[in-house]
DNA sequence: ACAAATGATACAATTATAGTATCATTATTC
DNA sequence: GAATAATGATACTATAATTGTATCATTTGT
């Protein structure tokens, strides 16, 4: 089970780098230099995001991107939305369960509040929050 | 994301049919009948669940599945092991970043937060009691 | 004009999920 | 002892999601 697809852990990974680049347009190249990510795949990750209104892009010579949502407002929980679609643990799971006598009343009980917390922490989660210089490892 | 494939599924739900049937020997056809299962996708389900001792099983006419474990002691995080392998929510993430310089340790930390927090979720949960006639949905 | 960038879009490879099919073996029943 | 109804083992297939690649057009600065 991965809670982040390797397009979403890009995006972030790129948001990041960008976020220490203070308000500087920074080109896909420069990310790709940085990040060590597949051009092409980043790319069209830098064109998502800017047709979901969190990057501007300049085009032309001296173009490249720039943050058009403030980092402290992009949240790892909208760009999880973004590349993966609506988070839900219960998909598959009650379907055609329609509750036969019990169980699936405890279960969908129990998924919907992971469900919850775990949309909760990713809500606590911005971009701005990961690059605050804090961390120690 | 799927918190629970569509086998780990079938097998709790075989599981939670079978634990009505007080030490009843239930064949396969059986849980086919009554749950919809796809009868080869089913087998294979048991099968596993046979070898990874969770059931016994009994061959010939007659023959069918009986626990091997109780019900009590099957819990839908060993499923979920059984069937999709240890639960990683971090599973990508975190190889190539080698924190850089900040960002991922706090992420790492929120992320293995989530990841205890899941487990010890899906540890309260076992097919008696999801079984248990508390229901009502 | 050229170079360096993005926009749009289609294609391809890999992996995971979900499911099928077949044949051998075992045990019960008639 | 043969028919039947079950599991054991195992190989195969289909579908979908993930993870990319490739190409060409357009824009912009020099």
């Amino acid at each position: 089970m991965k809670l982040v697809t390797r397009d979403t852990d890009y995006a972030l990974r790129a948001l990041c780098y960008m976020a220490g680049c203070q308000d500087r347009v920074v080109p896909a190249s420069e990310l790709v230099r940085e990040l060590g990510i597949p051009r092409p795949f980043l790319r069209k990750i830098l064109q998502v995001l800017h047709k979901r209104k969190v990057l501007k892009s300049y085009r032309g010579q001296g173009g490249g991107f720039l943050f058009m949502m403030p980092p402290d407002k992009i949240f790892l929980f909208g760009l999880i939305e973004i590349f993966q679609g609506r988070l839900r643990l219960n998909d598959c799971f009650f379907k055609k369960m329609a509750c036969p006598n019990t169980g699936s009343c405890i279960l969908k009980k129990k998924i919907d509040g992971l469900e919850r917390y775990i949309l909760k922490e990713l809500s606590s989660i911005t971009v701005a929050s990961l690059t605050r210089k804090s961390g120690n490892g």
